[in-house]
DNA sequence: CCAGAAATATTTAGGCTTGAAATAAATCGG
DNA sequence: CCGATTTATTTCAAGCCTAAATATTTCTGG
């Protein structure tokens, strides 16, 4: 709460190396709208290609991801919450992969108010020359960095946002 | 039945310290999840702040950003180009804030295709109000950063994609 | 001058996204 | 058992976004 507005009357008795004053505020405020920039370079990218080779979303591919990794399907709160979309998101998604018969809708043992979508076969094996693709797309935007690079990008960027991302795994 | 994902059959001949292995493929994937995610995280604290505080949106917000910029104003076009999106959805958004009395349009002398785009004053008043908000949310969620972690934070992200973006034209 | 090409903006159809409201089913406290 | 609450999902209204189709205006080569 304690936030500071972004003009502070006075100028902070901040020393080199301070990690809170104007210019620092500044330099974050580029950094963000320089991970935004990135973040879309590269998504406009991938959606092309799954707009132009598989005729889909980057959202289907999100959705067809998360049920991927759990064979047995996941309710549709798991995967909006997984996927950290809105409830009524995910089944506007779900529809259209249904009626494309890539995924199935179970209903639940002893709870009827619960759904599980699965991947179908078709969806799977769709799926995986998707991410194939998707690997060789995101490799060759990124190429260019060096895997020490990489790593140290990865674990900054994992650090940066940390306090956000507490609820995740599950 | 564990369906492996389609992996190349052969391993690429490369040694320690290449940067075209498998390995530096699967890392790279990973990394652009990680830039996906982090940019999703503050984009969506981002845009909920903006919902609470201002009753207003990322879109909006960008828009007048953009304009903010040039006190002259923009074209359509050159709007849609600066902000990387499609002309047709500036039109819709254009047409929210015209209709806010946030920006007006204005046609051009010499060109009746055209229209110049330009902040109202309370139009830019009210940015200027969001801006300060915007930087200061953006503060606090990046506030764990150190300067010297995001400046190398910034160059590394730029160098990552600077193939991709030559037509920038800022 | 004029026909066609190019440029500028809007419209349209379809899909994504949210928060809020509506359903429906399960659970809980008496 | 039964009303109230909680949980799981869908529906809804509004806005965002794209590519493609449609004017409208300008430019260009004869």
């Amino acid at each position: 709460m304690s936030t500071r507005t972004s003009e502070p009357a006075v100028a902070a008795p901040d020393a080199a190396g301070s990690e809170s004053g104007r210019a620092a505020s500044k330099t974050r405020l580029r950094l963000w709208l320089r991970i935004l920039k990135t973040s879309r370079l590269i998504e406009n990218e991938v959606r092309e290609q799954l707009r132009e080779e598989f005729d889909s979303t980057l959202p289907r591919f999100d959705v067809m991801a998360a049920l991927y990794r759990v064979e047995a399907g996941l309710r549709m709160s798991d995967l909006s919450s997984v996927l950290r979309v809105s409830n009524g998101n995910v089944t506007g998604i779900v529809d259209r992969l249904v009626s494309d018969g890539l995924i199935v809708r179970v209903p639940v043992d002893n709870d009827r108010r619960a759904t599980i979508v699965r991947l179908t076969n078709a969806g799977r094996e769709l799926f995986q020359r998707m991410a194939a693709k998707h690997e060789s797309w995101v490799n060759d935007i990124l190429g260019g960095l060096s895997m020490a690079e990489a790593t140290r990008l990865m674990a900054t960027l994992e650090a940066a946002v940390r306090p956000l991302e507490g609820n995740e795994s599950e």
